[in-house]
DNA sequence: TCCTTATGTACAA
DNA sequence: TGTACCTAAGGAC
């Protein structure tokens, strides 16, 4: 489930098993095999996230960024590792941990001049405490792009995904066509926090709910959920089922070459 | 066993 | 705007 909290959960977890430790480094499937070599036996330092950028540092000195995609996945666990499997990109093992990581768009040893570079053309991370949520106002608020666009945009705003997007617009009874410049500051500042809260909660569970008590099934009255992805939503992946408020069909679309989801009732421009 | 799909991004035209 | 890339799960046969 690679949105930002995913990534963010993960530096925690590479560091939680390795910092301090000097862990082997592999890569069964080869693609980072000569990194691997130049890397293993060196100890972890720190970990760091960025939007949806993972960044593993070693010896003080050498960055490894890695960016999920839409198929990366990282399986943790304790040791004994299971057989690597051809697909593994980069493992890592120290005595009481491995971590795998498959299918990652990148997956590069960088240099500090490199990653600073990643988060110069990077917005503001609710997931951050350095993150000022008026740069990305004022992107925002000087473009006519759906409002859907540019959350997705990550140089305006970095670590929202296509779930985040579709839900917290929702929460917000915002239509996701409605231009960026007609979003007040008000508004604004209500997603902002809101994505604080809920990509934390995200991070501290592994997984994107986004449904308020009230609104539960139970709450409303209604059948449970099927929702088949992990976490309880409103809108995401939900296209022609009722909406858990009104009731009407949650419509979906195309924008961006991504699937929208949205409730055209509760929703209105 | 094949086909579709996915929580993402970069690059070409 | 379209296409390429990385992987695995689920559903249709």
């Amino acid at each position: 489930m690679p949105e930002g909290h995913t990534i963010h959960r993960l530096a925690l977890d590479y560091a939680h098993r390795f910092q301090g430790t000097a862990p082997q480094a592999t890569s069964p499937q080869g693609k980072f095999s000569d990194a691997a070599d130049l890397l293993t036996d060196a100890e972890l330092t720190r970990t760091e996230a960025h939007g949806k950028h993972l960044f593993l540092l070693f010896r003080d000195t050498d960055w490894v960024h890695i960016h999920l995609g839409l198929f990366g996945k990282v399986a943790l666990g304790d040791t004994p590792a299971p057989p690597p499997t051809d697909t593994v990109r980069l493992r890592l093992t120290n005595e009481t941990s491995y971590a795998d990581l498959r299918g990652p768009t990148t997956c590069a040893l960088i240099t500090p001049t490199e990653k600073q570079a990643i988060h110069d053309r990077l917005g503001p991370d609710p997931l951050r405490t350095d993150a000022d949520p008026a740069t990305a106002y004022a992107r925002v608020r000087r473009s006519r792009t759906t409002i859907a666009a540019l959350l997705m945009d990550q140089k305006v705003i970095a670590g929202v995904g296509n779930v985040y997007r579709a839900e917290v617009l929702f929460r917000h009874r915002i239509d996701p066509y409605r231009p960026g410049r007609d979003i007040t500051p008000s508004e604004w500042d209500a997603i902002w926090t809101d994505l604080v809260e809920l990509m934390h909660e995200g991070v501290r569970d592994n997984r994107i709910d986004t449904v308020r008590p009230e609104h539960t099934p139970e709450a409303m009255g209604r059948p449970p959920r099927v929702d088949d992805h992990g976490g309880e939503v409103y809108v995401y992946r939900r296209a022609a089922m009722p909406c858990h408020i009104c009731a009407g069909e949650i419509r979906t679309a195309d924008l961006a070459a991504r699937n929208l989801f949205w409730c055209p009732t509760c929703q209105r421009r």
